[in-house]
DNA sequence: TAGAATCCGGACCCTTGGTCCGCTTCAACG
DNA sequence: CGTTGAAGCGGACCAAGGGTCCGGATTCTA
């Protein structure tokens, strides 16, 4: 529905002022609770129904934003260098990947915040969702050894939520620096294939 | 605030009502967002006015509803027999206590979801994650060559988030006879300690 | 510049959590 | 029992926020 792109300047021109506006918004406010629709309007200097048109609801902006800051990131995966790259293997990549999308929730806490965990439906329904979890489990399945790629993936993009990160960095003032390293190391764990427990152990 | 005990038989009487017409309801409706306070004061036969009195506010109903649920099994826990209880050794405990949430969350799906991820404040916040996670840590600090037990108890337990449940139940049609090991096998890969990355190793 | 399509924006609607207060009910006591 | 005052009851009421609507302004096209 709200999906189309507009010629007209003034649309356009509302668009950007509305993302730029909802953008400081949510990093300047303390919980992205209190950012409200008629706000990000106020603040663009727009009315609320040129909002509504532009993003559909709530979600629809929060997940525009989102998509943009997350351009880079998604770029870097599907067509760059090791070792987020395809070229990687898996062992490398998947903490890669975590480690990425650690710092990109660290970075853009109140953002991912609002948009895992505001609205009603659950975050496992987004689309976005859906992609990340695909990749890792693609990435996952070519680990030898390893059973249940898809719960796995599941488990591990949960170490990485929205909510969880926030309280660690806000709640227990663990710092980026330790923090990455923790994950780490429990992927490691994770990934490091117990020769005790193989059924593939032989050959 | 509203933790008081009525000796009045109506108060009583009142407060059970609202329990049972809750708890009916939320495992009836198939989004705990669609039971509103208006709609379990209906069911119990009672006026939102007594409802908001007893409980206080959303949050507090689900609160006491969760509570009560999760009785028998925090009892299990706290001085009960291996493998919940405190005689249990620590590798088989915390696959254990893993365990047994998931099947609360399971058992329970509609009223987990609506305590943890209904409402704003974050589900970190609530004391009885809290809980769970001190217990499940000083369990994990027993364990030699497991560093980070903090961090590792976060991840475990965002292992058995109701959404994420919800939606491997519900959306994935996983049953329950299929993810318990899956779970289980998952644990016991991160509690594997790794000979190779030993500091305790000597002694 | 005329005309049509598009867009603007703020008044308005609706749902929902939460409050308020006059009336009722309970239980203690004479 | 009957009285009485404290506690509880309940539904009308309030505020906030997401989302809609439509008369009027703006922009593109010819």
């Amino acid at each position: 529905m709200p999906e189309r792109q507009s010629s007209r300047k003034d649309a356009i021109r509302n668009r950007e002022a509305v993302l730029a506006a909802a953008d400081t918004l949510f990093t300047r406010r303390e919980s992205p609770e209190d950012v409200t629709m008629a706000d990000v309007a106020a603040a663009a200097g727009v009315g609320k129904g040129t909002l509504f048109r532009a993003f559909g609801d709530r979600a629809g902006l929060l997940r525009a934003l989102y998509e943009a800051r997350l351009e880079p990131i998604r770029h870097a995966i599907e067509t760059g260098p090791p070792p987020l790259g395809p070229a990687t293997p898996p062992h490398d990549r998947v903490p890669a990947l975590l480690d990425a999308i650690l710092c990109f929730k660290l970075d853009n806490r109140r953002l991912a915040l609002a948009l895992e965990e505001g609205g009603g439906s659950s975050p496992y329904r987004a689309e976005h969702y859906e992609r990340w979890h695909s990749l890792l489990r693609a990435v996952l399945e070519q680990i030898p050894g390893l059973a249940d790629s898809g719960f796995t993936a599941h488990v591990l993009l949960a170490a990485t939520r929205a909510d969880l990160v926030e309280h660690l960095a806000g709640e227990e003032r663990i710092p980026r620096e330790r923090m990455r390293p923790q994950l780490a190391n429990f992927v490691t764990r994770v990934l490091a294939a117990d020769p005790l427990q193989g059924f593939t152990t032989e050959e």
